[in-house]
DNA sequence: GCTTATAATGAAAAAGATTTTCAATAGTAA
DNA sequence: TTACTATTGAAAATCTTTTTCATTATAAGC
């Protein structure tokens, strides 16, 4: 499942015309592979573990261009919004831990009659909506705010 | 309904023990009065007509100081997420006009039923939520587009 | 009104994050 | 194997935000 969307994503690329270098493939396997969002340095940094001679800079241009080719997404926290997940199908919501930051997502079909009575009350015309919900995760309710399990 | 919002502020700032500058007057009274997210760059434009000698960091100061005293708060947007409005009463959300910036306030008190429905699925405990609609307002819906009036 | 303590200011420097430039490297097609 | 050129990392440049610090100015006490 997860060994499919690394294919797919490296599929992707170079169907645009992308090579396929070892940098690429390293950040997109944890990319693909990550249940929280990542941002630069934190991919940087779990990326130079397995290709020492990384730069910052590729990271960047990576994101960038998996970014323009939606297969990942930025996801805003109230401590950092250039972080990136694996984009979702369809229309789904996050649900994020504020604990450690795992992300589930969720459809939200029910918003419909919300963002209806929204634009009858405002005249404004709704294109989109962002929809995240905070909270804390099966495994952080457990472990009682006593410590934190980030990235290994 | 905005001067008491502008006394009320000041008041507030002055009640921790803040003196009341010209700086803070000017700050104040554009974010007390702006009908959309402005971020410090933005701010400081603005703000530097009336105050031609003030310094970028007495906008950072004031904000973090005012967004500590909960009387503005951050808003998120695709291009930018370090902007500024006040601070809504009660629990409310964001409807932005994606053309001119133009924000209002409403209530997403429906929402109960979806956060409940998550909790049962995923196991997490929901503690807060974002929701934020994003669309064309009545104005930019009216000039189809062909320009944006910007703050003035 | 005058004095005084100190919060607040702006300039400059520092720190961080992101983008650009560029020569060297390494995929990929022929 | 060769040739083309996309990609790379280092360094420089650009922005954004924070820190430092001497100076200024608010507000309280007299």
């Amino acid at each position: 499942m997860i060994e499919e969307r690394v294919q797919e994503w490296l599929g992707r690329l170079q169907a645009c015309g992308c090579r396929l270098t070892g940098p690429r493939y390293i950040l997109v396997e944890i990319l693909a592979r990550a249940d929280r969002a990542l941002n630069p340095q934190e991919l940087h940094a779990i990326a130079s573990q397995r290709y020492p001679s990384l730069g910052l800079v590729s990271v960047y241009r990576t994101l960038e261009r998996l970014e323009s080719l939606h297969l990942i997404q930025r996801v805003h926290q109230p401590d950092k919004c250039q972080a990136y997940i694996a984009a979702f199908d369809g229309h789904q919501h996050l649900l994020l831990c504020s604990q450690c930051g795992r992300v589930r997502f969720f459809d939200g079909d029910e918003l419909g009659g919300l963002v209806r009575r929204v634009e009858q009350e405002s005249g404004y015309r709704v294109e989109d909506h962002w929809l995240q919900l905070f909270g804390l995760c099966d495994q952080c309710q457990a472990l009682q705010g006593n410590e934190v399990v980030l990235y290994e």
